[in-house]
DNA sequence: ATGAGTGCAAACCGTTTGCAGCTAC
DNA sequence: GTAGCTGCAAACGGTTTGCACTCAT
């Protein structure tokens, strides 16, 4: 009876069977999700349900919101190392991508206006490989 | 009858009071703006038609769209100089910054994944200096 | 047992569109 | 004169919410 630790848990979440899909289709993808593409993988869920659960989630620090130009909300797992993204304008297809000397950056440019930074977002928009 | 010159016109559209009344805003503001804020400074101007002024800006090359967190569109002048943003989450206060190496940094990322980059985004959420 | 979580359906809000009349050129 | 632009009103799509039922603990 001693059940089960989870991250879901330990957030202070019950372990359900729905958060329990979602956030395991959120651990495997390689790119951020929109509430669309997990209800897809996942029809029997309510897409408010989603929603909801990708709102807590997000709450409790278990997934970051990324937003690209097109105004869906995307979320993808903390944990993974940190790194940004390519978005492609024609496929859409994500890469993930690390910035050299990122911390150094961030620290600068936060120091300089005395700016508590929480996160941020940097992502290139443009043609992949394939697309050009 | 020479009819007066304007980036509007450069641009192949027609210089109505609408439209030039939209342009003096965005070169006037010091952040980036959605259409319910300039619909507020002009409304007289349907909002419809303030979204359809500011598609043809973009496409046109006149304003930048940039889109926080909130998912909602915001555009500004560009040839002002290249530039990014903190945003404050608590008043919303918008702060210009520049990026120490940005043109090094983004050929570095460009070239490593053969990207053919169009538009980049890059901010900072957190706490301005007065909100903290 | 009970408070948290879910499904359903309706509301919401930013944005887009169809259309008839108006205006810059 | 005419193609392009505007206002109005209705539709749209992603997201949120109210409520009654269900489930994890």
């Amino acid at each position: 009876m001693p059940t089960t630790a989870t991250p879901i848990r330990e957030a202070g979440l019950k372990a359900t069977a729905q958060r329990q899909a979602i956030l395991g289709t959120l651990m495997k993808a390689r790119a951020p999700l929109d509430a669309e593409t997990l209800h897809k993988t996942h029809r029997h869920i309510d897409i408010a349900t989603i929603y909801r659960i990708l709102d807590q989630f997000q709450s409790s620090g278990m997934v970051n919101l990324v937003m690209f130009k097109d105004g869906k909300k995307r979320y993808e797992c903390v944990g993974t190392s940190h790194h940004h993204h390519l978005v492609c304008d024609d496929c859409g297809k994500v890469t993930d991508i690390t910035i050299p000397d990122e911390e150094y950056i961030m620290a600068a440019v936060t120091k300089r206006h005395g700016f508590q930074t929480r996160s941020h977002a940097f992502e290139l928009f443009g043609l992949c490989r394939a697309c050009q």
